[in-house]
DNA sequence: TTCTTCACG
DNA sequence: GACGTACGTGAAGAAT
């Protein structure tokens, strides 16, 4: 190989920048037949040929190398911390394309340099200097400006997307000075992109200045004392150590140690059949043609996307949604079992090199606040999986010494550390099945996981309403494949939790999962942009996993005391109460039987209004009860008073002592984030979003809810959420004028309709108006407001009648959206949410839920987004306010608040929730968010 | 496991 | 003309 030296002439391109640039200039293009974004790639690709291409002749290239940055941390963090260190995480679209510019790269057979610890601009300033100092002439394809310190005799730079070239005299235009005082000059002025801090009130323009004026920087420092400008003079005294940091850190290094000598940069021909393979596997119609007419080659034939297995697709599909991604079928054998720090350390490699990890989180039981971590599986593709074991116990050894640890297990603090790094790089995105759980109890061991990607939540965001989002139904319907069922494995009379099934059942299992998350991911994530849910995914779904993990491992404190006291006092009340039912019924029964209960009450007493259901027993409904309770029948009525009581007791004041966590004292619930087809949370394990309020004997369960001592429960809900919107999405003049003027809704509604006036409106009015409201969001029908208020049918038809009448849209709002659905399959939120609705053509009784759900749904639905909006924006709000979020229940957000700063945090959440719609949409209708605060929650309201 | 009832928004 | 209904949830206890 002949030296590098005089007469050869060395491109080196700057491969990160130009991402970048390409990323931001080229509209967002994505691959047609899976919608893998490839945009960047595309402009990449683009450039290389055109540069291939142009620079024939005496200027060509003899060498060339594309240079990329390793990872976002270097030798400069070292020397500041924080260095680059508040540069936003590339956009999630483009993250795919930096593997993918790589491979491109080397299908074009140029050399495609990086290296651990240094910037691509340090390794291109140091093959810049190697090959001007052999006599050669480098060009440098960039634009960016902190190469431009590099431009001297046989440097220069060339700007490739303005076609321009950039030598000593536009460096000049640039910076003010010449190549050889750009460094200087950069560290007086510093850099808000990189966060190099430089000289505070000292920009560009006056940097410029003052080297011209005094020469180079060391003499300028030297001589601050002499500068005139007061301000400028101390400026440059106290801040000469940060300039000299700012200098170091400006400076590039013309000493990194490149692996490649540059000989090994010399232009070799693309092999065609590697070229003409990627770029059609990109898709690059045009470019594969152009490149294969150059290399004197057939062009590959462009339906080799519709290959077998794929299940024959028609094109016509491929226009709707992408095609599967092809990979080998799972095989069920192929798993590593890790049992050392050698083998993780490989995996760990592994991980960094590919930049996407699927992870699952074993534990040995269901409450991530409570069970203990068995094993973490991992998988970086198809095939490449693994499973680290860390808790499995054998069974009971004998009575005294319990359960034993496993042999072959690696300590967990050992394997925590080595995994930490990558869990916890910004740069490497961790994939899993309902991540908040992993999220969870990674964090009770010191571990932050991010940045994170769902397949539960993927599954969410495109298919809400048509199916439900485990692991298991998702992989046998996308990936056509049946995991090893959990049954298999513990139940019946084997183990009981995960970590005493046998390492060897346990891998297999566990490794599949990982494996079924990163293919479902590789499936799900590209048919985003196909749904348009993308931004649903992105903005509510994605950033709620941390904020909803933390609210969740805070939890709240409830008082034992208190629910023990209602406890007993249930407790009495109840026999008492049974006492006297058995009495009235003349023999004793089992009171929280509905079987039994309406035997004796329409049987044995033949009361009237007995209605048997569909499975042939008598309805006991509340609803019943009450009619017969009107008629003067006691035993119903007693009955009622026993079934709140037992209701309160059973499901809240005895179940709540049992949820108090022994570790924390508190009471920590968990949110389903795809549980409610609308988008609504849904709470459960405890369910802490049906805590009583509305009654006497409710509001003192609600007292035992209670804040810490010295602080307070501040609670904040939005106003009648749902009204607002429906008077924006339907576009009701009458309701959204009421709105703004702040009007009683209800009031007003009713005088509309009964023509009484607001003042001294009385209240059994007010409450007729305000079930038809409700009614009206709930998909009314004459039939449901008729039961509601206990009025006859033909008179609730009426009232519904002029409603519409009174406000014309309500109708029209709803006939469109059940047209929508009927047309799409779904319906939308005003934020993009999907929520689908396959019984939307069905025939019979299913057609009437499916069309008021599908009315339903984009106002509640679009209540849910506003508050995961505002959720999502909290914690950046009241950061550094001792105040932390502790539950959300629909319209409201409860927080546990220092006494001291209760209105400050009231003030910034409420800010938040008043502006949670912006700045994507600006609603006709005020949001209105009330507060209040308490030592309690019953008090907080 | 399914049904009924009832707590919440 | 008759279906049988208000929308969205989760938990407990009885019935199957």
């Amino acid at each position: 190989m002949e030296r590098f030296g005089k007469g050869h002439h060395l491109h080196l391109i700057d491969g990160s920048g130009f991402i970048f640039r390409a990323y931001h200039a080229l509209p967002p293009l994505t691959r047609k037949s899976d919608g893998l974004p490839i945009g960047a790639v595309a402009g990449f690709c683009n450039m290389v040929y055109k540069m291939v291409e142009d620079a024939k002749g005496a200027d060509a290239p003899t060498h060339v190398a594309v240079v990329f940055d390793h990872s976002a941390r270097t030798f400069r963090n070292a020397l500041y911390p924080a260095y680059k260190a508040q540069r936003p995480e590339p956009p999630e679209d483009l993250r795919p394309q930096f593997p993918l510019i790589r491979e491109a790269t080397r299908a074009f057979n140029l050399a495609c340099v990086e290296l651990e610890g240094y910037e691509a601009d340090d390794i291109i300033a140091t093959y810049a200097c190697q090959a001007a100092e052999a006599g050669g002439h480098v060009t440098i394809i960039s634009s960016d400006k902190d190469l431009m310190q590099l431009v001297r005799p046989g440097i220069e730079m060339f700007d490739i997307m303005k076609n321009r070239r950039i030598g000593r005299d536009e460096v000049f235009e640039k910076f003010g000075v010449y190549p050889e005082h750009v460094i200087e000059v950069q560290a007086l002025a510093g850099d808000s992109v990189d966060n190099i801090p430089g000289a505070p009130g000292i920009g560009i323009k006056t940097a410029a200045q003052l080297i011209a004026d005094y020469g180079d920087l060391d003499t300028l420092l030297a001589r601050a004392s002499e500068v005139k400008q007061p301000k400028r003079r101390e400026t440059l005294i106290n801040f000469a150590d940060q300039i000299r940091v700012s200098r170091d850190l400006v400076t590039l290094r013309c000493d990194t140690p490149v692996e490649e000598p540059l000989e090994t940069l010399e232009v070799r021909e693309p092999d065609p059949e590697t070229l003409l393979g990627f770029l059609d596997r990109m898709e690059f119609r045009t470019l594969t043609a152009r490149v294969a007419a150059k290399l004197g080659v057939a062009a590959p034939v462009a339906e080799a996307a519709t290959a077998p297995g794929a299940g024959a697709a028609p094109r016509a599909e491929a226009s709707q949604g992408p095609a599967r991604p092809e990979f080998p079928p799972l095989d069920p054998a192929r798993h590593e079992v890790i049992r050392d720090a050698a083998a993780l350390e490989a995996w760990v490699a592994r991980i960094a090199d590919r930049d996407t990890v699927a992870i699952g989180v074993k534990m040995d039981g269901p409450d991530e606040m409570l069970a203990d971590l068995v094993g973490i599986s991992l998988a970086t593709g198809p095939g490449e999986r693994a499973y680290l074991p860390l808790g499995h116990m054998s069974g009971p050894a004998d009575l005294l010494s319990g359960e034993t640890r496993v042999p072959g297990q690696m300590p967990l603090d050992d394997a925590l550390a080595l995994l930490r790094p990558v869990l916890e790089d910004p740069a490497i995105l961790k994939i899993g099945h309902d991540m908040k759980a992993d999220t969870k109890i990674l964090l009770r061991h010191g571990v932050a996981v991010a940045p994170i990607e769902d397949t539960m939540l993927l599954s969410y965001a495109l298919f809400a309403g048509l199916h439900g989002h485990g692991l298991d139904l998702l992989a046998e319907k996308y990936l056509g494949h049946a995991v090893i069922p959990r049954k298999s494995l513990m139940g019946g009379r084997g183990p009981k939790t995960f970590g005493e099934v046998v390492i060897e059942a346990a891998a297999p299992f566990a490794a599949e999962e990982a494996e079924v998350a990163w293919r479902l991911r590789a499936t799900l994530r590209p048919r985003l942009p196909f749904a348009k849910v993308t931004r649903v995914y992105e903005t509510l779904e994605r950033p709620l996993v941390p904020v909803l993990a933390e609210m969740e491992a805070h939890g709240i404190r409830v008082d034992r005391g208190q629910l023990s006291r209602l406890s007993g006092d249930f407790a009495q009340r109840m026999a008492g109460l049974e006492d006297e039912i058995h009495r009235l019924a003349g023999g004793r029964f089992n009171i929280g039987s509905p079987k039994q209960l309406g035997e004796v009450l329409f049987d044995q007493m033949s009361l009237p209004g007995g209605k048997r259901g569909k499975t042939g027993a008598y309805g006991t409904g509340a609803d019943i009860l009450e009619e017969l309770a009107a008629q003067g029948h006691d035993l119903p009525a007693r009955v009622l008073d026993w079934r709140q009581i037992s209701k309160l007791k059973s499901t809240y004041t005895d179940s709540l002592q049992a949820a108090i966590n022994p570790r924390t004292g508190r009471v920590h619930t968990s949110y389903l984030i795809a549980g409610a087809n609308t988008g609504r949370l849904a709470s459960t394990d405890p369910n802490l979003q049906n805590i009583p309020v509305r009654t006497e004997e409710g509001r003192r369960i609600r007292e035992a809810f209670v804040a810490e001592k010295g602080q307070q429960l501040l609670s904040l809900d939005y106003s009648q959420i749902e009204l607002r919107i429906l008077a924006h999405i339907a576009d009701i003049p009458a309701l959204k004028e009421a709105f703004r003027e702040g009007l009683d809704i209800h009031a007003m509604t009713a005088s509309e309709m009964f023509g009484v006036p607001i003042e001294g409106m009385p209240s059994h009015i007010r409450r007729q108006a305000k079930a038809i409201n409700f009614g009206v969001i709930y998909g009314i029908s004459a039939f449901g407001l008729a039961n509601n208020l206990r009025i006859p049918r033909d008179v609730a038809k009426k009232f519904i009648d002029t409603y519409f009448e009174r406000f014309p849209g309500i109708r029209e709002y709803m006939d469109a959206t059940v047209a929508f659905a009927k047309a799409n399959g779904h319906v939308e939120t005003l934020f993009g949410r999907r929520i689908h609705t396959p019984e939307i053509n069905a025939k019979g009784p299913h057609a009437g839920f499916a069309q008021r759900a599908a009315i339903n749904a984009p106002i509640q639905g679009t209540a849910a987004d506003i508050i995961r909006r505002a959720m999502i924006r909290v914690p950046a709000a009241i950061a550094g306010l001792p105040a932390k979020m502790l539950l959300t229940v629909h319209d409201e957000l409860l927080f546990e608040v220092e006494a001291g700063a209760v209105e400050e945090t009231a003030a910034a959440v409420r800010a938040v929730m008043e502006a949670a719609t912006m700045p994507v949409l600006a609603l006709d209708v005020p949001l209105v968010v009330e507060a209040g605060s308490g030592a309690n929650w019953a008090a907080a309201h």
